[in-house]
DNA sequence: TTGAAAGCGCTAACAA
DNA sequence: TTGTTAGCGCTTTCAA
């Protein structure tokens, strides 16, 4: 027979009874050393291996923390690490937010007992990516977006959920959500980039790219972009200069291409919601002859390590997302031990503004 | 009542049977959708979500491929990160392995409709990490060295394993053994890299840098640099001529001293068998004022990011870490689909040297 | 220190 | 299309 074994058989071989096989695994001081042996030796000469699903529904806990992502490829970022752009083909080298979060979350939960696991959304059939992470885990972190708030909203009831990135929504608190958020200081950062374009290198004329989506995080670069020109003085739309559909490098591109074809005098400073687009800007810059940052100004805004490869290096807002997993981390684990009737959390992550080539700097 | 809801509450509830609440979420089109309406919202309303483990053990599988990887961080790295060396701290940006296994491992995954359950070996207490992956998951990959091979040897007869990157061990054949492997073209690799200062760089005295823990890739790699070396005519060592602890970029500055000062002249080419400690020797010659690759010629082998960041930029000989993700599941799926009597697969991935400044050219 | 027995919440035949 | 009935392999009282 190949049937997997069981603690039955285990018990069976090493002559003891099921509980005291289960008692080896869990807390093996508990049973007598010359037993604890007996068991072991049968537990390898069956290739017994606890089955977590048994133990699981047994005890009603997991050991594993889940996160779930968005599907965040970049098609340009793939197409341009398989074509080498300027180097070899570089495995995609660059780490996307994705597994910044993913290394902190994973550090985290070590520290703590947990393993971690991970699922990007595909919405594949009937149940949806969450419905299977959530019923695996003891608590878990989603990007925001991911997932639709009706389904979290099912589930934040069951199990302790944290919400990446994506700022409280509207009316959220009435209903009988109980999810904590990590957030970061989206609106500060962009301000305080955009204070830093107008006053200390002069620049009047700014232009911005932001999504087409209504990305709470993009909004809020947004605001933090048009108070720091109200508080100088400058006049400023009340929606970007441009959207664009996936803040990508294309798009990112076009976009650039767009504000420098537009009537008038071209602006002095071209500010995106990402980094990404920003690169692409640069491309269509050189490809047109002009200078960054002597004929224009290209800031970004996230941090990626791209960022800091290409010339000029990019001005751009740092986003602390390793740490975001981190914190995510924490904050389940402290409502996993005890805290689960506390009030929602909201943590906000501070960043930082990196000043490099592409402003001047 | 508090207790988190079954699929009994919900039939009750919904005035239908368990199994069809079941059907529900499994196979929904086999339910009208009137009956399949009521379910939902019961479910909906009572909060509902169906539980992994409960599944699982009824149906004897969970969706989920692991990976099991060593505790890989490197202090030297996290501190340079901190202190933001050169720039500002950088969150750690550069991708280390273990995350591009993880990246290259999800994608295939999840084209596959699996989950993954990632876990760093940091063994705690009696159950070690592996056992708690290895119950959770339908088959899983373990980095070579992460995890006793008796533990995989009683694993493996349960579940799919695939061992990556660490050659399959002498003498394992003969053991009831069942472990697929992926490992890369570690001596082709050095070999050719090993060539190419010899002949496109005229040079002959070369020194290397090796691990003390007798590594198998790290011993491949010694071995492809012997071998380039005798086809030349060039004398060499049965042995690395510095064996460090740790492949850290401290142990790489150490090991770049001790070749500096020792007798006679000291070597045109240091080589090391990892990128790691190249860039630690960076900075050895930096701080003695030796000018790489003119005085000095370095290589390392990885081909990580940060090798491209430094400069000069390591030539180097990169590692296909994120296809081995993505094979190892492909490997993994091919047996959970039928193929677990098969013989024990070994794929070797090709490698290829990627020639930067620090070589000269 | 060990054993007996009762679930944990679901899936999977088999019936209806 | 829906319901009934056994388990799946473990943990967990409660006794001994």
């Amino acid at each position: 027979m190949t049937t997997t074994p069981t603690v039955y058989d285990v018990a069976e071989r090493s002559g003891v009874s099921i509980a005291t096989v289960s008692r080896v695994y869990r807390n093996p001081d508990s049973v007598r050393a010359q037993t604890r042996e007996k068991v072991l030796a049968a537990a390898r000469e069956l290739g017994y291996v606890p089955s977590g699903n048994a133990r699981g529904l047994a005890s009603r806990s997991t050991g594993v923390l889940g996160l779930c992502f968005p599907d965040y490829s970049d098609p340009d970022a793939e197409s341009e690490a398989e074509a080498g752009v300027g180097d070899e083909p570089d495995d995609n080298a660059a780490m996307l937010y994705s597994d910044q979060i993913i290394r902190g979350m994973e550090r985290a939960a070590r520290r703590h007992g947990y393993a971690l696991l991970i699922a990007a959304s595909l919405k594949s059939g009937p149940e949806t990516l969450v419905a299977k992470v959530a019923g695996r885990v003891d608590g878990f972190a989603v990007l925001a977006r991911t997932v639709p708030t009706e389904e979290l909203e099912v589930i934040s009831r069951r199990r302790p959920v944290v919400m990446l990135a994506g700022p409280r929504e509207p009316g959220e608190l009435d209903r009988p959500v109980r999810l904590d958020h990590i957030q970061v200081a989206n609106a500060d950062g962009q301000r305080e980039l955009t204070r830093h374009l107008i006053e200390d290198h002069g620049l009047r004329r700014l232009a911005y790219v932001g999504s087409a989506e209504d990305s709470p995080d993009v909004e809020a670069r947004f605001r933090g972009h048009t108070e720091a020109c109200r508080a100088a003085g400058i006049a400023v739309a009340d929606a970007p200069d441009v959207r664009v559909g996936m803040m990508t490098q294309a798009e990112g591109a076009r976009a650039a291409a767009t504000l420098l074809d537009g009537p008038g005098e071209h602006p002095e400073a071209l500010l995106f919601a990402n980094d990404q687009m920003a690169v692409g800007a640069l491309h269509t810059l050189e490809g047109r002859g002009l200078r960054v940052p002597q004929d224009v100004t290209v800031t970004g805004f996230d941090g990626i390590p791209l960022s800091r490869m290409v010339r000029p290096a990019l001005t751009t807002v740092r986003q602390p997302m390793r740490r975001m997993g981190e914190e995510a981390v924490e904050l389940l684990v402290r409502r996993l031990n005890g805290q689960e009737n506390k009030e929602p959390e909201s943590l906000t992550l501070p960043v930082s503004v990196v000043r490099r080539a592409s402003c001047g700097c």
